[in-house]
RNA sequence: GAUCUCGUAGCUCAGCUGGUAGAGCAGCACACUUUUAAUGUGCGGGUCCUGGGUUCGAGCCCCAGCGAGAUCACCA
């Protein structure tokens, strides 16, 4: 138990005071209501008869009559509590007590009455019954909003509010919405999927082997089997797997696991989803995946022009497509198509792009595309044709075997999906992964494992496939304008908080404190035993009945020699 | 992991050259019957992130730690 400030402590009283009055704080039973807020002002009449719950979001008490807002999961509407409207008869205690008194801000009530307008021409409930629904005993931060929209005392700590998303929830306007976009994204993506004939599947997420993409994964341990497992870092392999065993199309929305840095686009769990459909390719991909992105952008948004920071981003199909040669010439104006590997290197020296002795060939030019390319793809653009170096999975291209048919898709300068038409020549695909470990040994520490399972599918047989695999948080951030990958996920990875083990009530009783003394004690300044020890009796008598007095605590004054004892 | 910045009341923030901790909102009390960032009067509320150090004296200076943010590295 955490040391109660002066509010908790008034909530608390607050609530005891309602049972006592005989009201439950915390009822069992369901509260129908007749209309959602948002519903319920879309079409505003008069003289309807109305039931509504939620929060008690502020109040505004002038004597007989009062204005609060009440909250519910659509929106905010102004209640009206007369004296002698809430309360017929004689007894006032309804309003002058429960409401006025009782009440917090936060508090869960519901209201029935009648809706009216006010003087000044706001929509509002005039409230005939109220109901406690559920006491809230922590203050919310209050936020409030003048009439031009600007906030005062916003909720901003991005802390507190990661910590204590529902909090944020509440008190933010605009956090619910971005969580309903994430949603309907996603809703919008698997309907697109689904009405293209293609079946969501479950991969496992525990792997004996961490493939289908290049980080470092988090290990954990079965008992049962004792052997390592592996928290997933793609799901690919085995949607290849499903391809090979049949299917026409198969996809997933597939949390994966990285243990690499956090920032703010990056979480150690995020959301890729990825998809492999048979006797396609890439060019295929390009088109379906442009075409996706324009129906998700209209379904959000009603247009396909989404504003990000100072641009506004056109997901209007088609996008341009640019070759990664084509765009590094079209950015650093050197032509490396023709050149070899120390080729490469002499134009990163000159580009002053950072490389090191384990680099080979592809990821030379991923670099020089990284540092400066990249950045300048605002609009959706389909980069394609990467080197084979740093695409093991990926199909040569069948024109120029260096080459692999890649995509990625770069919108505002960074990649938000990666395609491939995918390899399906076991044989190549074992030399590729060996590739890979020469590159290990070499010090690439980003290279793959061989899945040996994976190849015995593979020479099972696998028609030509071509995948794709879409960041659905960055998707997410580009169309909701956020420029945090914290703000669109519900829980982002926080470092754990420390809590405070709180104070030892036993420690107190075992002095013999008083059993109704116990809880007072920390608030009054003594958390522990030892605390309380090494200060004098006087001291401890006089601060421990001064506290009574503020407090007008309920319970018989302490003597001194009461206090004494407990130093025996 | 590195560098920089920040951490003060429930929330948002001031705090001078080191000299007894402040404001607004929220809370409590009183007044007020159509307000809307309601208003007026009064009153409470603090581990100044934690632990050391310097000093007669530290919210402020120094050291260490914790947490967060920004930049970078790695990654998507």
């Amino acid at each position: 138990m955490h040391i109660l400030s002066e509010q908790e402590r008034i909530r608390r009283e607050a609530l005891n005071e309602m049972r006592n009055m005989g009201i439950d704080p915390y009822p069992a039973a369901a509260y129908d209501v007749s209309h959602a807020i948002k519903s319920l002002l879309h079409d505003f009449e008069e003289g309807v008869e109305v039931k509504l719950s939620g929060r008690l979001m502020s109040r505004r008490i002038m004597g007989k009559a009062s204005f609060g807002e009440l909250l519910d999961s659509s929106g905010r509407i102004q209640a009206y509590f007369n004296r002698d409207e809430l309360c017929i008869g004689e007894d006032k205690t309804m309003y002058n007590t429960v409401f006025k008194k009782l009440l917090d801000i936060g508090d869960f009530i519901g209201i029935e009455g009648a809706t009216f307008t006010t003087q000044t021409g706001e929509p509002s409930v005039m409230v005939k019954s109220l109901t406690v629904l559920g006491k809230a005993l922590r203050p919310l931060p209050v936020v409030k909003k003048d009439e031009d929209g600007k906030v005062y005392d916003a909720f901003t700590d991005p802390e507190l509010r990661y910590r204590m998303r529902y909090v944020d929830l509440v008190v933010n306007e605009g956090v619910k919405e971005t969580f309903i976009a994430r949603t309907r994204i996603i809703q919008s993506m698997r309907e697109y999927f689904n009405n293209h004939g293609y079946l969501e599947v479950d991969t496992p997420v525990l792997q004996p082997i961490p493939g289908g993409a290049a980080a470092r994964p988090f290990v954990t341990h079965h008992n049962a089997l004792d052997i390592p497992l592996y928290l997933r870092i793609a799901n690919e392999l085995y949607l290849k797997r499903l391809i090979v065993g049949g299917f026409d199309g198969v996809y997933e929305f597939s949390r994966n696991f990285r243990n690499e840095g956090m920032d703010r686009t990056h979480n150690p769990e995020f959301t890729v989803m990825e998809i492999y459909v048979a006797y396609k390719d890439y060019h295929w991909m390009m088109a379906f995946t442009e075409q996706m992105l324009e129906k998700i952008a209209l379904d959000l948004h009603g247009t396909t022009k989404v504003p990000f920071g100072d641009h506004e981003i056109n997901f209007k199909a088609p996008f341009r497509r640019v070759t990664m040669l084509d765009a590094i010439k079209e950015h650093t104006g050197y032509d490396i198509s023709e050149m070899d590997e120390p080729g490469i290197r002499e134009v990163c020296r000159k580009l002053e792009v950072e490389v090191n002795e384990t680099m080979g060939k592809g990821k030379l030019i991923d670099e020089i595309f990284g540092e400066k390319c990249e950045g300048h793809f605002i609009q959706p653009t389909f980069i394609t044709d990467y080197p084979i170096e740093m695409s093991p999975l990926c199909k040569r291209h069948r024109d120029n075997p260096e080459l692999t048919e890649r995509f990625e898709l770069m919108v505002n300068g960074t990649e938000i999906a990666n395609a491939y038409t995918e390899l399906n020549d076991p044989i190549d695909q074992r030399e590729r992964f060996e590739e890979q470990v020469r590159l290990q040994e070499r010090g690439d520490d980003e290279a793959m494992y061989i899945d040996q399972d994976f190849l015995r599918a593979l020479e099972f047989g696998m028609p030509p496939t071509s995948g794709m695999g879409i960041g659905v948080d960055r998707l997410v951030m580009l169309l909701t304008g956020k420029t945090s990958i914290q703000e669109v996920l519900l829980f982002p990875q926080m470092r754990p908080e420390k809590w405070e083990t709180g104070p030892d009530l036993n420690s107190f009783k075992a002095l013999g404190v008083p059993e109704q003394w116990l809880e007072h004690l920390p608030a009054a300044g003594f958390t522990s035993k030892e605390e309380l020890l090494e200060a004098k009796p006087t001291a401890v008598h006089q601060k421990l009945n001064g506290f009574r007095k503020k407090n007008k605590l309920d319970i018989p004054a302490l003597l001194l020699e009461e206090v004494q004892a407990w130093y025996n």
